[in-house]
DNA sequence: TCTGGGGTCCTAGGACCC
DNA sequence: TCTGGGGTCCTAGGACCC
């Protein structure tokens, strides 16, 4: 904890809906929740418009369209267009200090401190902080932005939240004490809701309650690590730094099906295009990787994860798809999964290990050829095409498909720029309209219409 | 029509080594 | 025919975060 009030936290309002409300005039106002549209989506986030209907993230997609009305919007991320904003603000964050953290696309932490020529008195830091969240709102085409700064990360976090959105909050030194007390445990990280409920059978319920607790008591409910640390914020001790750089530890991809899937043969496609995507990041990164592992999801929601270390780091997605194979070979698939998995960590970014002579004769005697390809898989295999399609085009995650997805930029011929509204039994439904027009009208196609293709976002 | 996707950190048990 | 203690690596699962 410092004696000044020089972290700031920084988080974007709504952020992925907010930028659809910029980008498409007609939907400001209104209703809006960005995430997976199919029948198996969760809502990312939800407008302050969807919020008052009880939509929110984490929510059912399903769930999010009995709650709210005809004529909202259910959009698939656009991860370009939210990237794109998300660089601005980082950006501008940079020119107040060089010491950023980014946590998230829409999440970050400033040390003011760094700089070492701001005002940091409670009113010098609501002057640069203002100037700061009016310049977001500016230069990003209205995006709003709620600021917390403190002592420490925890209370910055904590009064980032507190008056969103459009917020600012500094909590002036001395006075964390008397801001946290009276707040839930659940605004501390790392308290979620298994710790909240196992907190609550023990009658704490804010940190006031958590300030009364011993810290054996604590370590006795919550294991050394979590017990410990815990008792040290609820007393606003916190020394954690703002780090610019934190090097990725692992890197995996997932899919959830529309329908399970029981097909070895269609596991295995999907296995191949998860596995691409993993290595096409490991080399864009140039880093290798020893474990390789795969998660499965059954249709009852178990879930349960295989991993393999290999001897050597690699980089070869022949290898990874090998050993994926493999962990997959020995799961029970006949009921069919829901969810596929696969992942690699312990990176180095190291070049492999030059494996000698020595090390192959090694491995064969031992019967553990792990750098090679398991039975069966070939170069050939993995040219082999894929369900999910076009790899890292830039396009919609999330599940979408090549075909037109909801909230898709795209450019007519005639019309200009719009996005698809819907899409369905071979046609598809746009609104032409920009961020800088106003609300613009609704044209159905042909799904194929050549008139139609897809776009890049809009300039706000 | 319940429950995404990409991460981090912690715990616990077993293997293995000294 | 009884059984240490510490350290590290690996696997698996779970909580949590955005």
């Amino acid at each position: 904890m410092r004696t000044q009030s020089s972290i700031m936290h920084l988080d974007l309002d709504a952020f992925f809906a907010a930028v659809e409300q910029r980008d498409k005039p007609s939907l400001r106002g209104k209703p809006v929740c960005v995430g997976g549209v199919g029948h198996r989506g969760v809502v990312a986030t939800a407008s302050y418009e969807a919020r008052v209907f009880g939509a929110h993230s984490a929510m059912p997609t399903a769930e999010a369209r009995r709650r709210c009305p005809a004529g909202t919007a259910f959009l698939y991320p656009r991860g370009a267009a939210y990237r794109k904003s998300s660089r601005v603000v980082m950006d501008l964050l940079r020119e107040v200090s060089p010491v950023v953290e980014q946590v998230s696309v829409d999440e970050a932490y400033v040390d003011l401190s760094a700089p070492g020529t701001h005002d940091l008195s409670t009113d010098g830091v609501r002057a640069l902080v203002g100037d700061l969240l009016a310049r977001i709102h500016d230069e990003t085409g209205g995006l709003t932005a709620s600021a917390g700064v403190a002592s420490s990360k925890m209370l910055a976090k904590i009064g980032s939240d507190l008056e969103k959105p459009n917020g600012l909050v500094v909590v002036a030194p001395g006075r964390e004490l008397e801001v946290l007390a009276p707040l839930s445990v659940r605004v501390i990280g790392g308290v979620g809701p298994a710790t909240g409920n196992r907190l609550r059978t023990f009658g704490v319920e804010t940190v006031a309650d958590l300030q009364r607790m011993q810290v054996p008591d604590l370590v006795s409910i919550l294991g050394e690590s979590h017990g410990k640390g815990l008792h040290e914020l609820a007393f606003a001790r916190d020394d954690r730094e703002v780090v610019v750089e934190r090097e990725a530890k692992s890197i995996s991809a997932e899919e959830t099906f529309e329908t399970d899937i029981a097909d070895r043969h269609r596991l295995e496609r999907e296995l191949h295009g998860l596995t691409e995507r993993v290595a096409g990041r490991l080399t864009k990164s140039a880093t290798f990787a020893r474990t390789v592992s795969i998660k499965v999801r059954h249709h009852d929601f178990s879930t349960l994860t295989r991993a393999e270390t290999l001897t050597h780091p690699t980089g070869d997605p022949v290898v990874v798809l090998g050993v994926a194979r493999r962990l997959l070979a020995a799961v029970d698939v006949s009921d069919g999964l829901r969810l596929l998995g696969v992942g690699v960590s312990g990176l180095t970014d190291h070049a492999q290990e030059q494996i000698t002579f020595d090390d192959v004769v090694e491995q064969i005697e031992a019967g553990q050829p792990d750098e090679a390809p398991a039975e069966g898989v070939t170069e050939e295999v993995l040219a082999a095409p894929t369900e999910s399609g076009d790899l890292d085009t830039g396009g919609p995650q999330w599940g979408a498909r090549s075909e037109w997805s909801p909230g898709q930029d795209l450019r007519h011929d005639v019309h200009g720029d719009g996005w698809v509204w819907g899409r369905g039994l071979g046609r598809v439904t746009a609104r032409f309209e920009g961020p800088t027009t106003a609300p613009g009208p609704v044209h159905t196609f042909r799904a194929d219409d050549p008139a139609l293709q897809p776009a890049d976002p809009p300039q706000w």
